[in-house]
RNA sequence: GCGCCUGUAGCUCAGUGGAUAGAGUGUCGGUCUCCGGAACCGAAGGCCGCAGGUUCGAAUCCUGCCAGGCGCGCCA
């Protein structure tokens, strides 16, 4: 559809320009409120009537006529206060569908985009609120290979900071434990360490010299050394893992794992320090309440300075984050090292090391960067885009992409299933905020256990012939689609309240419903190759035949079929707005909404026992068009295609 | 205090300055000799937080107010 109407945009300007000055204004094509008004809506007399001191509906009146040049159009109206409305001309538009083989009309525009998502820290089970993190990259990542983009998927590992110094304390503190001894905690380890860092913000509270402990943990962690940083690499690489296997089930992976204990060991943050030195992006505090440190000003004046270094001359977050950011553009004078981390299937998931290796493919040059991050690190993340622009580096700034969304919270309602403990304080709010310090919150994994268990027991009552571990994996794809829509349903800015009823529902506006449509429609092409011997071959001649006419259908029905088909032309448009908002909730709304538009017409239109051979023709081309953009559209959102449920 | 975000149907949420504000869910009523009922059709349900302003046109943009949330660490 983008193609079809920048070419009608260019006709317009073709006709129009030398009489009125459409220069001056932006030339929309709009869809009409409703198909009776026609297809597609211009509303720019609006505009010219402003430039033009005349009332629109007689600029449209005017300019009407004229338009009745355009090619591929065969009917102009005017209407309302001065829209001009297009129709369509539906025989030829839906033979050049026919025809057409391109896939996408969307073209790349960036060398290297990398996306980096997830990055939870690697001390504990993912939650809940981590699926969103991962959802929503993952889908932008989808998107944008689709647009033709070459892609990058990194995960960030936080393997030396205070929240795996925790689980070491806990595990050298309070149980305590060798690391002979944690090595052979059976699994899931993740969820072991889940329970353990719960009790070490409350233990160190009641033992005093805990504090201390911790501290040192943390420096021998950050320097390497000691039982202390074996403890942690085998901590934060077990559980790794474990997210990575969590991410598999929803069919997310990434291509590097970037930890902070390479950019600490290879020092990238010298040679950022260096750099912010130079450009004087960075300064030394001598007097005040930040005296020894070196921070940066914030271009916004309000804002205080942000430490970059402290006094003790250890860096921040904040700085580790601009270092690595420098590095993802390439801008960094200095390469990780790689070795392969784990498979799966095909694929090598590769990680950062510190330590020299060979024969590694290169990562990181990217020219566009998308930082997946909730909203609650805004102030951060703000820091780290001006970083580079103190830094001259302008573009990259600007290919800086901070993609934020709200967080995931527990309903009171939810929180009460989940049999935890809430202090009184917390008890009257609406919801309450995931916590893994506190152990508030929903592992993911859990969630994909109920769903799966809930899937098998519907996939049981529909197939009971199929074998156990058919059954199973039909269950897994549908636990997946229905975490993956529920957590795509939502805009970035909605709060999403967790609750267990509606996100295991497979009702409605669900996953699960749009891979029964997609079912459904499967299920009309095995028939017809079962009844009417109707293959592949068969239907692709169809689609080579010129010998379709449309005139053979009745009047309501040819309105529903072109319904239909305008609606799947759609696609295009929808990624594209999806990724210029990135609001993923379009295109998952479009399939939504598509999978109904498609059960309405099923339920009104038979294909099997239709007589007449021309009118089914025409509706296998219909759900065969649909079936197509139906199986892009969730390959794009990552809903899972199962081929019975 | 400063900054950002949110307020739309009973509930959960969509809505790109454009035509009669839409879905899902829940409630009520229908469809079934049906290509898969995880479905379809219909009904009821709205001062789009409040008050001004800009505009041919405002749920959408601007200002103020009210209510709620999140940021503003020598934490990450």
């Amino acid at each position: 559809m983008i193609e079809f109407k920048n070419n009608l945009k260019k006709q317009i300007h073709e006709l129009l320009d030398s009489e009125y000055p459409l220069e001056s204004i932006k030339l929309e094509i709009n869809y009409t409120p409703q198909m009776k008004l026609g297809d597609l809506a211009l509303p720019f007399p609006f505009q010219l009537a402003k430039i033009m001191h005349r009332s629109p509906r007689d600029i449209a009146a005017e300019i009407a006529p004229k338009l009745i040049a355009l090619e591929g159009i065969n009917k102009v109206d005017i209407a309302g206060g001065g829209f001009i409305n297009l129709y369509i001309n539906r025989d030829k538009f839906f033979q050049q569908k026919l025809q057409t083989t391109v896939k996408s009309s969307l073209t790349s525009e960036e060398n290297k985009i990398i996306v980096e998502h997830t990055s939870i820290n690697p001390n504990k089970a993912a939650h809940i609120g981590h699926l969103r993190n991962s959802c929503l990259g993952d889908t932008l990542a989808r998107c944008l290979k689709y647009k033709g983009e070459n892609v990058e998927i990194q995960n960030y590992i936080d393997d030396t900071g205070v929240q795996v110094a925790d689980v070491v304390f806990g595990f050298m503190e309070i149980e305590p434990k060798t690391l002979e001894e944690v090595k052979s905690i059976p699994e899931k380890f993740d969820f072991y360490c889940w329970d353990l860092y719960t009790r070490v913000a409350d233990y160190i509270e009641h033992h005093p010299g805990s504090k201390e402990k911790k501290s040192k943990i943390l420096k021998n962690i950050e320097e390497g050394t000691g039982v202390e940083a074996k403890l942690a690499q085998h901590i934060s690489q077990r559980i790794l893992k474990a997210h990575l296997k969590t991410m598999q089930r929803l069919d997310i992976s990434y291509d590097l794992q970037a930890c902070e204990s390479s950019i600490i060991r290879l020092e990238f943050w010298k040679l950022a320090f260096q750099l912010l030195k130079e450009k004087k992006a960075t300064y030394f505090i001598e007097e005040g309440a930040n005296k020894g440190c070196w921070v940066m000003k914030l271009e916004d004046e309000s804002q205080q300075e942000k430490i970059l270094v402290r006094s003790n001359g250890i860096v921040t977050y904040v700085g580790k984050d601009i270092a690595y950011q420098l590095w993802k553009f390439g801008l960094l004078k200095k390469d990780f090292f790689y070795k392969p981390f784990v498979k799966q299937g095909k694929k090598t998931i590769w990680i950062t090391s510190s330590k020299k290796t060979t024969n590694f493919p290169e990562f990181g040059q990217g020219s566009c960067v998308y930082n997946i991050i909730d909203i609650r690190q805004s102030y951060p993340q703000k820091i780290v885009i001006q970083g580079l622009r103190s830094l001259k580096f302008v573009e990259q700034a600007e290919k800086s992409t901070h993609f934020s969304y709200e967080m995931v919270a527990l309903s009171p309602k939810s929180l009460e299933e989940l049999d935890v403990n809430v202090s009184e304080a917390d008890r009257d709010k609406d919801f309450l905020e995931i916590s893994g310090r506190k152990g508030l919150g929903v592992k993911a994994d859990d969630l994909l256990d109920k769903l799966d268990e809930k899937a098998l027991v519907e996939v049981e009552k529909r197939n009971p012939n199929l074998s156990v571990e058919k059954k199973r994996r039909i269950a897994q794809k549908i636990a997946c689609g229905s975490v993956r829509y529920f957590m795509l349903k939502f805009a970035r800015s909605s709060i999403i309240i967790f609750d267990f009823e509606d996100a295991l529902s497979f009702e409605g506006e669900t996953g699960p419903y749009l891979q029964y449509t997609f079912v459904r429609i499967n299920s009309i092409f095995r028939k017809l190759e079962e009844n009417f011997g109707f293959n592949q071959t068969d239907l692709q001649s169809l689609i080579k035949s010129s010998d379709i006419r449309l005139e053979v259908l009745p009047e309501s029905e040819y309105s529903d079929f072109w319904e239909i088909i305008l609606y799947v032309s759609k696609l295009d448009e929808e990624v594209l707005h999806s990724l210029n908002s990135l609001e993923f909730l379009h295109l998952a709304k479009y399939t939504f909404e598509l999978c109904q538009k498609f059960n309405a017409y099923y339920h009104k239109y038979s294909i099997l026992s239709e007589k007449n051979r021309d009118i089914k023709n025409i509706r296998i081309l219909t759900i065969h068009f649909v079936r197509n953009t139906l199986k892009t559209a969730l390959d794009l959102i990552g809903i899972p295609r199962p081929e019975r449920m």
